[in-house]
DNA sequence: ATCGTTGCAAATGGTTTGCAGCTTA
DNA sequence: TAAGCTGCAAACCATTTGCAACGAT
């Protein structure tokens, strides 16, 4: 039989990393690369965008990360293990936010045959901050 | 006062176009640029990937077609104008489905102050075929 | 001293644009 | 003919990878 993937490398602890780290335990909203970049180079000035990305990389292989997709916006990044939620998508600042609750019934909506794995809800408008600005 | 943008420059009934056009009527689903290429392809065999993004822009600027956004994948392309309406992605084939109806009291999500502008749904799993499959 | 990790730059994949020639009107 | 179109190749943007230097263990 063929070896399974044996478990990812083991991992050293880096400036680079815990700055990453950090920086998603103190953001109160998922990060896109960009922003994880802009806020771990607070601790990590020589920090590089590709840095971020293998780092996010593992740290979603590792099971302490979930990617955000969104429709027609970059990955955002947020901590895994969270309980189920979706998000909102600012159109003036482009910042993701989670939102709690799911509407039910979500599988009456499929048509005869097909089978449901997930959803995806992206709720899309002004966020406080900015619908009380304009 | 500025002027607005005029109206997008008159158009040319050109074969590519037509071809794109047809592709688009007569589809069952939305399809990717790299769809409508291949099936375009069968009336105008030289068609380049660049014109079916201008047409599709231009389409779509023009109030035709409609494009469908979706997390983690290209966009896919459908005729404007249809009902309110959600998608569904097989995790198999990767086509996009329409789904109808639509969750009711989705402005319940929204935390205090967001102003809610658009939402889209996303389902996944496996379509009638693959399921059937596999 | 290893060997994983990093930064930089080059490579991707999907999409857009510059340009010279082609075509529609 | 003139302007809009088209195909091709180069440019773009977000993301990934090759590589030599770096640094955690």
């Amino acid at each position: 039989m063929s070896k399974r993937a044996p478990r990812p490398a083991p991992r050293r602890d880096t400036a680079q990393r815990r700055a990453l780290r950090a920086a998603i335990e103190q953001a109160d909203r998922p990060l896109s690369p960009g922003e994880l970049l802009g806020a771990a180079q607070r601790d990590v000035p020589g920090l590089g965008l590709a840095t971020v990305y293998r780092t996010v990389r593992a740290l979603v292989e590792e099971g302490w990360l979930a990617e955000v997709a969104l429709p027609g916006s970059p990955s955002r990044y947020e901590q895994a293990g969270k309980h189920h939620h979706h998000h909102f998508r600012c159109t003036l600042c482009d910042r993701v936010f989670e939102v709690d609750g799911c509407p039910p019934d979500l599988r009456a909506l499929l048509p005869r045959g097909f089978r449901l794995e997930s959803h995806d809800i992206t709720l899309t408008g002004r966020c406080a901050s900015c619908a009380r600005r304009g």
